[in-house]
DNA sequence: GCACTTTTTTAGGTTTGTCTAAATATTTTA
DNA sequence: TAAAATATTTAGACAAACCTAAAAAAGTGC
C-alpha cells in the first residue's frame, strides 16, 4: 500500500498541522532527522499520489486521503502503545519507539480486533485520543497547568511531550493520568508552579507546567 | 541491528536446512520468490558478517550467531501467531501473513513480556514448537498420518504445510491440533486413509496424509 | 571424458530513499 | 528597496536490494 517512509512523513505533516496551517519542508526535516532536500523529493512523491497539496516554497498540507492514512497509523500508534502498557506491563515511558515500528504492520483487522481486546479505549497512556475505526477522534479541551490560575483544582489528562525523561520525571512525582492537582502558589519570578497531588505538595518550572496538561 | 531482508534470508536458510545439510541457491530463491542472482549477491553479505558460512558453488549453512538470530525471529513469529489466535480470535490459516510482518518488531523484552503473557507457551497454533529466550525448542518426534498402520490410533499435534486452503480443509474435517484419530482402512490402490475423528468417519488423500503430523 | 544441461556467479542496470553541494526563491533588515 | 540571511529546490551521487543477460562452474549421460 504506502511504504515505511510514506507512512512516517504522512504521520509527521498531520503532527505538524496540528500546530501550523502549512508545513514547511524545514519543519519536516526536523522532525523526520533528514535534510531539506530528501524531504523535497518525498513531497514530490506524495504529491503525485494525491496525499498532499504541495506547491514549491509554500508547505504542504494533507489532503483528505492523506489525513485518513496518518489517523490510521496514528490509531495503530496509539492501540499499541496502550496494549503494551495495559497487557504487557510497560511503563509509559518506555513505549514509544516500540509504537513506532507496531504502527507500521498493515492489517486493519489486526488493529480492529486489538481495539476490540482492550474494550475499544477511548485514549491512550499519555492521554492522547485514540482515533476510531473512520479516523474520528474524541477532542478534549486541554489547558497546560501553566494557564490555571492560583487556588484551581483540576485532573491531568494528557502531556504535549513524550519524552521518556520528562515522563519518568511526572512519575516521580505522581503526576500521572487521571490523578487530581489544585494550584497552591505561582511563585511570579519564574513562573514555577507549586501544587497539591493528592496531599503532597510539589513543585514544578514553567517548562513542566507548560507540558502538562488538564482538564478542570 | 539486521535488516528485514537479510531477516527473512536467515530465516529461509534456518527452514530449509531442516531438510538438508547444505542449503543451495536456487532453493533458497524458490523459497524466497526471489532470482538466483540476488540470493548470491545476499549471501556474500551474509557471509561478510559471519550470519553463514559460504563457500561458491557449495550452498550454504548457518553460523551459531546465524541460526541464534533465525531462532530468535521464529520465536517471534510463533509467538505473534499464537498471540493473534488466543486473544484475538483469528483462524490459525489467517495468522501467518500478520507473524511475517510482526516478527521484525525488534525490541526482545517485547517478545519476552508477549511469552510472559500467554504464560510460556511451548507450541504455536500450528503445532510448531516456539524456541524459549535461549533459542531452545522442544522437538517433539513426530510423524505424518501416512506412516501410521491399519488399526493404530494417534493424536494429531502439527503440520507439514501452512497453506491457508489446506488448514481450512482440515478444520472443516476437524483434524485439528490435540484431536485423536485411529486408522481404520488404507485404500490399497491410492494409499488414501480412513480414519475415525471423535466418532466421524473420513477419508483423506495420501497427500493430506502426509501433511498432517501425529504422535502416537 | 566430452558434449549437454543445470546451477551458480558475474556484470551491469533499476528503484527507493537518503545524502552533499550548488542554485534559486523568499523573507528580513537596515 | 536592495543587500543579506534564510528557506527551498535542483542536480548529481550513493547504498540496499532487487533485476536481466551473459559467463563460468558443476553435474550428467553415453
Amino acid at each position: 500500500m504506502n511504504t515505511l517512509a510514506e507512512e512516517n512523513y504522512l504521520k509527521a505533516i498531520y503532527h505538524l498541522s496540528l500546530d501550523c496551517d502549512n508545513v514547511s519542508t524545514n519543519q519536516l526535516a526536523a522532525r523526520l532527522n533528514m535534510k531539506a532536500s530528501s524531504v523535497t523529493d518525498m513531497l514530490k512523491k506524495l504529491a503525485e499520489k494525491t496525499l498532499i497539496n504541495y506547491t514549491p516554497y509554500q508547505g504542504v498540507t494533507l489532503t483528505d486521503t492523506g489525513e485518513k492514512i496518518a489517523l490510521n497509523i496514528i490509531r495503530k500508534h496509539r492501540l499499541w502503545e496502550l496494549f503494551l502498557v495495559e497487557k504487557l506491563d510497560f511503563r509509559w515511558d518506555e513505549v514509544h519507539e516500540m509504537a513506532e515500528e507496531m504502527e507500521h504492520i498493515s492489517s486493519n483487522e489486526l488493529i480492529d480486533r486489538l481495539d476490540r481486546f482492550m474494550n475499544y479505549p477511548k485514549f491512550d497512556p499519555h492521554g492522547d485520543p485514540i482515533p476510531d475505526c473512520n479516523g474520528k477522534l474524541d477532542t478534549q479541551n486541554l489547558k497546560p497547568v501553566s494557564a490555571l490560575p492560583i487556588d484551581q483544582s483540576a485532573t491531568i489528562c494528557g502531556v504535549r511531550n513524550h519524552a521518556p525523561a520528562f515522563l519518568q520525571y511526572l512519575e516521580k512525582l505522581e503526576l500521572t493520568i487521571g490523578r487530581k492537582i489544585h494550584v497552591t502558589e505561582i511563585i511570579e519570578f519564574d513562573h514555577s508552579v507549586i501544587l497539591k497531588v493528592e496531599d503532597k505538595t510539589v513543585q514544578i518550572s514553567r517548562e513542566i507546567a507548560n507540558n502538562l496538561l488538564i482538564s478542570l
